[in-house]
DNA sequence: TTGAGTTTTGAGAGCGCTCCCATTATAGCA
DNA sequence: TGCTATAATGGGAGCGCTCTCAAAACTCAA
């Protein structure tokens, strides 16, 4: 043999049947007990269960699998450039969402980082071999998503997606509404009388990019204002992205800063300081998430809050309701939004 | 029946036996081919592999895990407190290094949150189902995580700590020399002629908070200083923490400050701010880590750089040595730290 | 052409569970 | 007390692989 075999464990683990026999039942009855079927007599249960105490005996995970084609396991991808999931404390409130849900239900999270065009091809792959994910749920947004979503969605694999991915018929999706969101924000500052208001956006290939921006254009179109290019940038959802942004926003003068995510603001606010200016006298800020650094900085950030963690909590749950009854219809669940109003934006008086 | 079972998926996806009979040929024969296992003649290999392209098959995980003892997945315990998960960026980087490996050898990760209690409780019966996992990576340095790192071990689950445990014999683990790159970091401080080197360590219930502390203290001692309690203080590797840290040792007149993170020093850095003292002239500091948020303050940070997403590498490289040749002896791995001179303690000019 | 050695192939058993169905025990009622 | 309806139990088949072992096919030298 060229290829030597990996080492067969030998761990002499205790089966259903051992537990069967050392309560004198039959195998069916033990995995009644296991499993909390009905239709087992009390002192029979019992006398099984202390079996099963004073052996410390767990079902086997693959034969349970193989037998009711059911892993009880489901798979989170994770498509994205790196330094944003570095830097964006989204993704650990994601994480953090979907790990409690899986604790909770009883599921056990595989993880899959798409970080490299090796990674994205390899992906669909090692995620639909049988047996392994009884569902998946993908953080959409990103370029290069839309291939695994439409594989997953092809393969009739259960699948949750956060954030509404652009082909999003015959996909389930946990969202906000982005435009209603950012249109709220910005009617929040030009009700606080700003008049040159600008926008760092997301990237313009995702839809949170877009959305935002639709809503930052709506509200100000629906007061009559004319959108100024020049007070428009696009940003890459990292502090430097941010940092650069804004930058380029300077020389058009703006009076006021909407941000689609804190971590920009963040940056953005760090380039307005070092222009010299003051926050939020010279130049007001709004952002997007309400993490928690948008409290942690020297001016508290007014900010819209979207709630990161129910996200994957509801992600898991429609998965969960996905696995068991059935792929159709899509869900589509839209969660709520809350503009968060402190210091940043000018409506409050520094403490 | 009382609880409705779960719905059985109904996918009649491709078996061995159905690619056999459409190649002309034995399981056995499939087996081997998808195996890489010599043995096969070439022309039969070839015919083989062009129905399983065709196909589109993928070996059912399950039952290759039943059938040969191993799953192919290892499992990522974090247990920590919810609150440095998402401020402390070296999280996501471990998590980096450890997925990419995944990827690199072909396991699949399992990822468990400990948040709470109640998860400390169960998260031994959920990883210890066999025919789950074939091994374990358990994230070191918090409180709580020596009764699962002992289960681990007395179950004798190839295991491998990132930070070396507090009982660490038995156990193989990745880590670095924490006493000696503190040591290193406070020598610095002490050859650019600080006199009053305060320090924030780490909570003094994990072992980086204890080892980090003793560099620091046997650097000062060997060069005849007197340690002045007034001048330590414990952190808990938040920002916040480093803020009030920092702000119980400013009545002490340090003049340098070694943090045990970085998101500690910034946080230290903000309270030096906020008492009206400029950095580095008033107060030199020196961080921990070295990760992405060292260069995005406006001060550059000075800091010990540990290699965090090797980290993760090496540990996966390490479970699955454990796991192919055995758990003994335990392996013991160091890694090299190295003190990058920045800013912030005053021996670069700032640009 | 034959026979020994080697390579290639296939059949069988079994991994540990679930689920169906047949059988047996129990309860309820006339 | 017998009879039926129901609850509890056990056995068998099968999930889709791996791995061992025996059989078949092939090699090559005498």
């Amino acid at each position: 043999m060229l290829r030597a075999l990996p080492a067969r464990r030998t761990v002499s683990s205790l089966t259903l049947e051992d537990i069967a026999k050392l309560a004198g039942v039959s195998r069916s009855t033990v995995s009644r007990v296991v499993n909390e079927q009905p239709n087992v007599r009390a002192d029979v249960r019992k006398r099984v269960l202390k079996v099963i105490q004073n052996t410390g005996y767990h079902p086997n995970a693959a034969a349970r699998t193989l037998a009711s084609q059911r892993s009880w396991t489901i798979g989170m991808i994770l498509p994205l450039s790196v330094s944003v999931f570095f830097t964006d404390p989204y993704y650990p409130h994601l994480i953090k969402g979907i790990a409690q849900a899986c604790n909770q239900y009883d599921y056990t999270l595989a993880f899959f980082l798409v970080g490299s065009k090796e990674d994205e091809e390899k992906i669909f792959p090692r995620v639909s071999r049988t047996g392994l994910l009884d569902g998946v749920i993908v953080q959409s947004g990103h370029h290069g998503d839309q291939g695994i979503i439409g594989q997953l969605v092809d393969a009739n694999i259960p699948l949750v997606v956060v954030g509404r991915p652009f082909r999003s018929d015959n996909v389930s999706y946990v969202d906000i509404d982005n435009v209603n969101a950012a249109y709220n924000a910005i009617a929040h500052l030009i009700r606080l009388g700003y008049q040159r208001i600008g926008t760092i956006t997301g990237p313009v290939t995702s839809a949170v990019g877009i959305d935002r921006k639709e809503g930052y254009r709506k509200a100000l179109v629906e007061r009559g204002r004319v959108i100024d290019e020049s007070l428009i940038k696009e940003g890459d959802f990292t502090e430097a992205g941010g940092y650069y942004a804004m930058q380029q926003i300077l020389p058009a003068e703006p009076d006021a800063i909407f941000a689609a995510s804190d971590i920009m603001t963040i940056g953005a606010m760090r380039a307005v300081r070092d222009a010299g200016l003051c926050i939020p006298e010279d130049i007001a800020f709004v952002g997007f998430d309400d993490l928690p650094i948008a409290t942690l900085s020297d001016i508290q950030l007014t900010t819209v809050r979207q709630p990161v963690v129910s996200f994957g909590a509801k992600a898991v749950e429609i998965l969960i309701d996905l696995i068991e009854n059935g792929i159709d219809p899509p869900r589509h669940i839209i969660m709520d939004t809350e503009l968060v109003i402190r210091a940043s934006c000018g409506a409050v008086r520094e403490k």
